[in-house]
DNA sequence: TATTTAATAAACTGATCGGTCAGTTTACTA
DNA sequence: TAGTAAACTGACCGATCAGTTTATTAAATA
């Protein structure tokens, strides 16, 4: 064995976080290696040492985005008592650029034929966590009646998930930074307001 | 003078209805000409004697995707008397395969660079009409006080038309149709619960 | 110091891409 | 029926794609 310093997993970090850029703004099919190659200054070849395919570099990379978005919600949401207040922050996540986008480009990809089962259910499983922040917001909020509503914790989860990344279309509005955390904002007063005691 | 005009115009149609179909299943990038010729059965010379670029065709197909949209739209909506039964009504629209995913894909096409500017214009007035139909609905039900919010018919319109198309998403969960639609029917009852006087 | 091997770069490959073009077919007219 | 123009075809083009090969480097071990 040699050079285990991690230099390896360095690189290995930096190729991905320059394709998660160039993924989030093209989309999947659209975005081609030499571009990833360029973007991050690393040869091809050192790539595709790295990653055996740009399908496996799109999988770790939505992987290690998912992975960090979930990390940086535990790290503030925690602090929150109501789950009132954790949609506000969930608003505030998503309007930021903190959020990841690339599950925006999820959908683009999954519709790309050929995609094998196995790969389909493990890109559902990464996105999965993602989705179960929504889910165990609603359901706590229901729980200590927060939220009053006819309809199940699933469907609302469901329903705000879709409005939140949905939200997303709004970029071409042009708004600017606070103009567009106000209007997720809004999203989420009106939907409070429609499942609210 | 010779072979009776009209004859063009109808292959031309063909091949923007099986265009249409693979834009939407495989997103823009993704679809290659060469499976439009294979679907539509048009050969390739062809498809560029009334197509100049692969980008034509698809802004031709979202205008015409828009167009009859608008058309069925405007026949099913004018027999509806409230902003209330018109929302329900948008829910089933876009639930339904009626509706144009195609709206879906042009975020992705207007993230692929090297867009002119003039295009860019023109494909936001192409979904313009779309939105549109959401504002009117909302500013109708604010006005006759059907709805009731501190917020302005605009966010309320985009925040509508966020979670609409977002929604596009659950088809991942596989629901059947009806299922589908109850979902689409749920978020507009949340929608309205939460702006409704 | 010699050896090993992870890591890198650069040149390269075959397949596929969007797009072109020379030429053919078709349906009409003069 | 010869001529014409719109409509259409399929072979072909250069460019670019994802991915491979090969040679070299540098850091670890023995």
């Amino acid at each position: 064995m040699a050079r285990p310093v991690g230099q390896g997993e360095q690189t290995k970090k930096r190729i991905a976080e320059k394709a998660k850029v160039i993924f989030e703004r093209k989309g999947y099919a659209a975005t081609s290696m030499e571009e990833i190659r360029e973007y991050s200054q690393i040869s091809k070849g050192s790539i595709y040492y790295h990653f055996k395919s740009k399908e496996e570099l799109f999988l770790y990379t939505v992987e290690k985005a998912s992975e960090s978005w979930r990390i940086e919600w535990e790290k503030e949401a925690n602090q929150l008592a109501t789950a009132t207040e954790k949609l506000y922050l969930l608003a505030r996540f998503y309007a930021s650029d903190m959020q990841n986008p690339i599950s925006k480009i999820v959908p683009e990809y999954m519709g790309s034929e050929n995609i094998e089962e196995m790969v389909k259910e493990k890109l559902i499983h990464l996105v999965q966590p993602e989705y179960d922040v929504f889910y165990e917001i609603i359901n706590e909020g229901l729980r200590n009646q927060e939220f009053v509503s006819n309809k199940n914790a699933e469907d609302i989860s469901h329903i705000l998930y879709s409005t939140l990344t949905g939200m997303s279309i709004t970029q071409f509005l042009g708004y600017d930074e606070e103009k567009f955390y106000l209007l997720y904002q809004n999203a989420i007063e009106i939907f409070l307001n429609g499942i609210k005691n």
